[in-house]
DNA sequence: ATGAAAGCGCTAACAG
DNA sequence: CTGTTAGCGCTTTCAT
């Protein structure tokens, strides 16, 4: 399959441009020091020969890989059920590529490849990571975390520095804390539950997601907020556990009509919640929005847009969690560099949270 | 954050064992030749130092860096409007990590970025590319098997030896052909379409996807095969350009029930566009499937289980495309090293055409 | 500003 | 079977 012929090294384009090979090396890499016309000769070389540096030698004596590791846990189908992940990587991509680090893919299938992400890291195959921690009881961040590897999460982990309830156990006590990017769970919800009450809306329940996910408990928490806010609004029984499924939205569904057939709202904990509550109210002869309001999570196009009738839900820029969370590594990576101390600083520690916007469609 | 304590060599490994670095070196690769009670010291130090070869290094004299790339195309959002990828993904992952290989992510958006992904494959930072084309006029393709990098790719690329219509070069003369894997869309498509006749459907339409991928050209051959062995159901007018989208799967529905008020079947290239049509069958009052029988293509799921009616369609086997192409390229490497010949084969040469299945829901 | 030289950590002949 | 040796291609002091 065509030429597997040695390409051009170091040395060939020095010694076409009949100059050194340390000349050529600092051409290649930025060119500061050298003159202008032994610069341009050794350019020249390079085009005319295809130069193109091998990453191994060079990683070799710099002990830098310009690439990270992304790694994305899915025991569960979920995260392939909707493009969340794929937007997610994109963003991710783009800044990624922008700043010429490549993107080393790591998905897991389960506790055996536990080990094996966490060898891989420990490794130091990249120069950093971004992971995405979907549960709450998941090892892998811990892992990850003590091996040492500059990391940047996706979505609170859920035994970070923050609205920890309580119990769960840090993974090391060392450490300023975690980073992490996520979107304004509670805010978002809070919106919607908002928009719900200015509705006029008496009777608004909450269809959760999964509860081990602190996404679930943050919107859960969310609807808490403004419920609380509401004299006689209240009501245990108004909350339905559900796991982010149209599946589970459909039983939850079933079981809210069950106990509170005067339900006038829903607020599902996402989108496809929404749509399994959205078939089961139909079935039972209620109208959306007329009887019952309904607003999900997400906006996860085409189910909310696709939805009859439309999905009113509120959007969150996964493509700039995605793009943010690679932004924040790099820049820790970099200032790591900087410092003349000998270990890489994380970035600064704490959360980074997205805003939320509830986009306004016709269910509710 | 924590040590950046550089990681012991082999050198060191080798001082504890008390034998020379060729063979720690050995033990680490495979062991043979080393007798047991040295290797068993050996691997002792090995586990002590928590010794973690340098994969630099290693690359820089064999050569090989155990990472392949998959390369996607994505100037739509097409790509991201629906799970095929991640799955695709699933199962290259899959295969990859069985065989201890590394997956890199090359996400490209549009033709800038051509350049840049041809210069990385080219530039030997990985032994091999899963491609995946989805247009006949995509550039890339040709560009990547230039690059002499051994490449399989996902869906049949259109300047391939196989069924192209005409006038599309090659991207060179050399070589023996691509290397595929794709589903059987023409006869996924025959399969639907044969079911629409045994139904006892007459006017049975086809809603094509975007003609610029061989896909969408696949499944109007197999509907347009089963159309002509059928006296007098053939009409150019029951078949309508659309994009692989809902959107334009409700405007191609529309212009069919404009010429063809009589068609009673519809046959989508895909499962969004089939939502589109559905939609638009609703509204115009039809019933479906009594009146109208709707199949669609993908089983993306949860657009084709929670469509109203759910979806029959044709379900082709995603994860196991990835899987394959990877298990295909993977051979395709090894074949090249163990050939004593100087440069790598390609696998054998051609496409490898996974089968389809058509799952009857409630829409036909 | 440029060149010479010393490795980075590893594998692969080649000896013994 | 095991050890010695010579680089892989590059960056980086250190001289000049």
């Amino acid at each position: 399959m065509t030429e597997a012929v040695s390409r051009p090294t170091l040395e060939a384009v020095a010694a076409r441009a009949g100059v050194s090979r340390a000349t050529v090396s600092r051409v290649v890499n930025g060119g500061d020091g050298v003159r202008e016309p032994l610069a341009e000769r050794v350019r020249r070389a390079v085009a005319e020969l295809g130069y193109v540096p091998n990453q191994a030698a060079r990683s070799l004596v710099t002990r830098r890989h310009d690439a990270v590791a992304v790694v994305i846990a899915e025991p569960e189908t979920r995260v392939f059920a909707d493009p969340f992940f794929a937007l997610q990587l994109r963003g991710i991509s783009k800044e990624l590529t922008a700043h010429d680090n490549q993107l080393v893919l790591l998905l897991t299938e389960g506790r055996d490849d536990h080990a094996r992400v966490a060898r891989y890291l420990a490794g130091g195959h990249v120069d950093g990571a971004l992971v995405f921690s979907l549960h709450l009881d998941d090892p892998l961040p811990g892992l990850i975390h003590d091996a040492g590897v500059p990391t940047v999460f996706g979505g609170r982990p859920g035994w970070g520095d923050d609205g920890d309830a309580a119990g769960h156990t840090r993974s090391t006590g060392e450490g300023p804390g975690v980073v992490y990017v996520d979107c304004d769970n509670r805010g978002g919800a809070r919106a919607a539950v908002r928009h719900l009450v200015d509705l006029g809306r008496t009777r608004i329940a909450h269809l959760t997601g999964a509860l081990d996910q602190t996404s679930a408990v943050d919107r859960l928490d969310g609807y808490r907020d403004v419920m609380a806010g509401v004299p006689g609004a209240s009501d245990p029984r108004l909350v339905v556990e559900s796991d982010f499924t149209p599946g589970g939205g459909e039983r939850a569904m079933r079981a809210l009509l069950d106990r509170c057939p005067d339900v006038d709202a829903v607020f599902a904990a996402n989108d496809l919640t929404a749509l399994g509550a959205l078939r089961v109210l139909r079935a039972s002869g209620r109208r959306v929005p007329e009887d019952v309001a309904v607003i999900g999570f997400d906006d996860m196009l085409p189910v909310a847009m696709e939805a009859d009738p439309p999905l009113t839900t509120v959007r969150q820029d996964i493509e700039e969690m995605g793009r943010l969370m690679a932004r924040l590594l790099l820049r820790g990576l970099a200032d790591g560099r900087d410092r003349s101390a000998a270990m890489a600083q994380p970035p600064p520690a704490g959360g980074v949270i997205l805003p939320t916007t509830l986009i306004r469609r016709a269910s509710a």
